[in-house]
DNA sequence: AACAAAGTAGACCACTCTGTCTACCACCTC
DNA sequence: GAGGTGGTAGACAGAGTGGTCTACTTTGTT
């Protein structure tokens, strides 16, 4: 990968994680990145191919940055602790390797091509199903059967989402710490 | 209001929720409602006004909607039922008065504005606040004591929003379902 | 009947959008 | 040394943007 390219792309996922896809121009993307028009056609085949790397880009590294933080948990519930704590670094603009929070990235782009047949809402989608895969591969070191499994990750999925929305729309920067009082008494009560 | 006023609203929000804010441009709206864009002009002082208006429209809508719903069902666990099997209908289209689903349209417009001191997201923010004073007034039913009323109503927000991303952006129109289950094992567990 | 308010159609303005294109430069690799 | 690849600067095209304006019509109230 060229490194004009992976430049265009981290500065394209900059602009367009903080102020929208729509609401971001091409011409603002190459004078934050320096970077010539034609170089960018030399890349991309049009805006949405860029839109496309951006999201493939962050679900990347928000996939790794999620793992490392789970990895480094014992099994068990410290694993589903490790989740909401690093949710609540993350709303708190105390991790490095993700930009300061502005939400979701995948939920905005979702809600600005909102018809789900859209290639660039799949991807969203495809984005929160490899985190649900993740956060179920935490679960299953809770050692339970395989309903419960199920459940649990579900409802852990749901929490997740509703912080981060939480904590965007209403800038409660509270919300993962609420989320996970909420997901160590299901899984206490559960077994 | 004006009829045609009340008009061009409902016709920007339709477009707005389906398309987003900036993807629907002012020619479009007046095409969808059939009026001359001097009138348009008439009684909003710019686009961004029309969207706040919208904002309002839905909001007043949205909560007297649930509102009725959350009405009829009888005080204490059966008012938590009967949120999440609003939202179960909101999300299978089984509803009148609000459109067909296509997410949250507060989470959507805070999305494309997400700078949190936009008077356009303060207004989604408000709305949410809203919707919590509602579902908190359903809570007080339950005969808990104070602290556990705030706590549930947080619950119960946070499962809301999950749902409602979760729907949106997975498609998954079965959300409001797995949430009931969560939201009735946590008031059962909690008192 | 008179008059103001609310409406219509649509030309027009200045600007921005994505995307194309020319002309040229700096590297590598064969 | 030749030639392909990746790069720069920026003019340009064609469509679209939000918003203004003129000239005229309809409607409701006094």
């Amino acid at each position: 990968m060229s490194a004009k390219r992976l430049h265009l792309i981290s500065s394209a996922f900059k602009l367009f994680y903080q102020k929208g896809i729509h609401a971001v121009g091409i011409n603002e993307i190459l004078l934050e990145s320096g970077v010539a028009k034609k170089t960018l056609y030399h890349h991309f085949d049009s805006k949405e191919a860029l839109v496309a790397a951006t999201l493939e880009y962050r679900d990347q590294s928000f996939i790794r940055w999620l793992k490392e933080r789970l990895d480094d948990a014992a099994p068990g519930s410290a694993k589903i602790e490790a989740l909401f704590d690093a949710l609540d670094d993350w709303f708190n603009n105390r991790t490095k390797g993700l930009l300061p929070f502005h939400g979701c990235f995948f939920i905005k782009v979702s809600g600005e091509f909102g018809d789900a047949s859209h290639p660039l809402h799949r991807q969203c989608s495809q984005h929160k199903q490899n985190v649900a895969e993740l956060i179920e591969k935490q679960v299953q070191t809770l050692g339970l059967d395989t309903a419960q499994i199920e459940t649990i990750t579900d409802a852990l999925c749901l929490l997740k989402e509703g912080a981060i929305t939480q904590a965007h729309v209403q800038g409660d920067r509270n919300a993962a710490v609420k989320a996970k009082t909420i997901a160590l008494q299901l899984i206490k009560a559960d077994p």
